[in-house]
RNA sequence: CGCGGGGUGGAGAAGUUGGUAUCUCGUCGGGCUCAUAACCCGAAGACCGCAGGUUCAAGUCCUGUCCCCGCCA
């Protein structure tokens, strides 16, 4: 792909054709990274959430790297549509409105622990004075100037329309009435003096990550108006940021939202910018605002862009109603799954597929069966031991850190590089069987290199997962070249499903499920068919015996009424129940389960149980008059 | 013919300058029992959208064609 290329050319990952990019922000004073400023009235989900997820992700390379960052996130509090929306919902002013919902995005950053450095609110008196000045100094500048708009306003809409909102007798397409001509004053920003400028910037290929979205660009600006509209008369709302120079105007909200990214992080020539766009705001940063830029003579930004989550290949959309939110991040494993799921499956630009279920599949795949269990399975038998630094496995984990980060990996790839050496210990422990080990010294020399390399994985995996790795990094505390084991360490908790599911989802081939609403795919319904697929029935236990060398089975011996047909059950119960306490009662039995060969013995179906809180296993009793072999139903 | 992206095992994706089709998940079989029902090994499964062409050789280059998706506030 064309892109890659491109994309080591300034990522702070390095790269062959680093020189530039990288040279800008090794000599600034400060990176500024940003992600949009978000809409308030949205609910967020996980489209926003993964542009900061991106930020976080680069703010932690600046800062391996040795740069200075500050990351700005926000919301977008002005305009026409929220002073609306503060009405119907029946606020005595948009203020309190938008005090409610910044805060209700603050608390969401904070719970997902990916708090920006800096929370900007377009509404902050800071801002809007900062605001004020910028245009001040392009209005002297003579980069400002009145003009009358003229186009087709629909009153409903309360808007003008483009061709594509009318019909050809220019009725409006939602309204279905006469959109009447209409001029407006309104104040107009010189994009056109500094369009050249922009265009070669766009060229250069140091700006825009990905070609494809540069030609895009490029594309935009030819079919654009020369010059942007910047102001919206009073008439229309009060609800923004007024002109300096002309107080029958506020400002548009797209200028006073481009402004947020430096109004309070305050950008100096020395300093350097990156933000975190999604493809759908390409225009807006791509020519207007280093445009704007320019015109104040500031340094010009680099941009990634993102593509979208989809869910089912359908963008996201309120109307839709297949929005992921936080919620789902949080109940579906957590922002390391998600980060997983985004970072480590497509590279910047591309569109990816998410749903509930293949949220639940990263983080139980990487994190879960991956990362936690490696760390689970060597925590629980590793104590202390000096660790080896020449054997090949810590190796691999110094130079991930040392070398390989400058080299030219793309964060997908060394995403994946990580989970290749966490492959190889998992492998490692197998071949080496260090639980065979009756020696302790021995035993001990096995595990220390496994030991060792996770300690040393911990700063590239702190780029990414920073919580797991500082969890790693305390438990294996290092004194000289001792490293020692506080814990049995669980990371990641297995991740519990509320409902079964009974056919997966990933499978269903019906495309005409397209609102996979969260709600809906929680709780999955099957038809009665189905059910009566699985046969559940009353069984009478007649032998119970914990296994011989196994710390949690029972081993059970049940018939369904006929004393000849017995079948043989295992059950994690050893820790819990006293076998003798089963003999003799009726139990309940999935009895169609397929054989399953075990280590101790075949098992021929499940014996029913619940849990409590603490997952404690407790059997099913059917009422005592239940007839032996009755089916649950 | 508006611009752009895409069609590769059941799912999601790699596949730079043409040279043995790769990875993750899933399925099946085996191993192991330290670990969170986990981990390790192996196997099955792809007419690379379709049709032509260039070539000793095409997922990759060319032409045509069908389908999906995004943008044109």
């Amino acid at each position: 792909m064309v892109f890659s290329a491109n994309l080591r050319s300034y990522l702070p990952l390095g790269g062959d054709r680093a020189s530039q990019g990288i040279h800008t922000f090794m000599t600034s004073e400060k990176v500024i990274i940003t992600t949009p400023i978000f809409y308030p009235t949205a609910e967020p989900h996980v489209g926003h959430i993964y542009s900061l997820i991106v930020a976080h992700l680069l703010k932690r390379s600046f800062h391996k790297k040795g740069n200075k960052s500050i990351l700005v996130s926000g919301c977008d509090e002005h305009g026409e549509k929220v002073a609306q929306k503060a009405l119907e919902q029946g606020f005595k002013n948009p203020q309190e409105y938008v005090d409610k919902l910044s805060e209700k995005w603050q608390n969401t950053f904070q719970k997902l622990d990916l708090s920006p450095d800096l929370f900007m609110r377009t509404t902050d008196p800071v801002h809007i004075q900062f605001v004020q000045d910028v245009l001040t100094h392009l209005y002297e500048k003579g980069d400002i100037y009145a003009s009358t708009f003229e186009g087709d306003y629909c009153v409903d809409c309360e808007a003008f329309l483009t061709s594509t909102e009318m019909d050809s007798d220019k009725n409006c397409l939602i309204h279905k009435k006469k959109t009447e001509p209409r001029s407006e004053e309104n104040y107009y920003f010189k994009v056109s003096k500094y369009i050249d400028k922009v265009k070669d910037l766009i060229k250069s290929g140091s700006f825009i990550m990905e070609e494809r979205f540069a030609q895009d660009a490029l594309n935009i600006i030819e079919a654009s108006p020369k010059d942007l509209s910047i102001s919206r008369p009073i008439s229309r709302t009060t609800w923004g940021v007024p002109l300096p120079f002309d107080r029958n105007h506020v400002l548009y909200v797209w200028v006073d939202g481009l402004l947020s990214y430096i109004s309070k992080a305050s950008l100096s020539k020395n300093d350097a910018m990156v933000h975190v766009i999604g493809k759908d705001i390409l225009k807006f940063h791509a020519i207007y605002w280093p445009a704007i830029l320019f015109a104040l003579d500031l340094p010009q930004p680099k941009i990634i862009v993102t593509g979208w989550i989809l869910n089912r290949e359908e963008k996201m959309s309120k109307s839709l109603g297949n929005i992921l939110s936080s919620e789902d991040i949080l109940s579906n494993g957590g922002i390391d799954g998600f980060i997983h799921h985004t970072i480590g499956q497509v590279p910047f630009g591309e569109d990816l597929d998410m749903t509930i279920s293949s949220l639940q599949d990263k983080y139980q795949s990487f994190c879960v069966n991956g990362l936690g269990n490696l760390v689970s399975r060597v925590s629980k038998i590793f104590t202390e031991h000096t660790i080896p630094l020449d054997h090949d496995l810590v190796k691999k984990s110094l130079d991930l850190n040392d070398g390989i980060l400058e080299n030219g990996f793309l964060y997908i790839d060394y995403l994946g590089y990580i989970q290749k050496i966490l492959r190889d210990l998992d492998k490692y422990l197998t071949d080496s069987a260090p639980w065979k080990q009756k020696d302790p010294i021995l035993k001990q020399e096995i595990l220390a290199p496994v030991a060792g390399a996770l300690k040393f994985l911990v700063p590239s995996l702190s780029l990414f997962f920073p919580a797991a790795a500082k969890a790693i990094d305390d438990n294996f505390p290092k004194t000289g070249n001792t490293l020692r084991c506080l814990q049995h360490l669980t990371l990641y908790p297995k991740l519990i499903i509320p409902t079964e599911t009974v056919t997966a989802p990933s499978q269903d081939p019906s495309k005409g499920i397209k609102a996979a609403s969260p709600k809906s795919s929680t709780s999955q319904t099957i038809t009665l068919d189905e059910f009566q697929k699985i046969h559940i029935r009353v069984a009478l236990v007649t032998e119970c015996t914990p296994v011989p060398d196994s710390h949690s089975l029972l081993n059970l011996k049940v018939h369904c009424g006929d004393p000849e047909d017995i079948k043989n059950l295992f059950s994690g119960l050893q820790k819990y129940v006293d076998p003798k306490d089963l003999i003799g009662k009726k139990v309940f039995i999935l009895s169609n389960l397929k054989e399953r060969k075990m280590r101790f013995g075949i098992s021929q179906g499940m014996l029913l149980c619940t849990v409590d809180k603490e997952d404690r296993p407790y059997p099913v009793f059917p009422h005592p008059d239940s007839e032996l072999g009755s089916l649950l139903s």
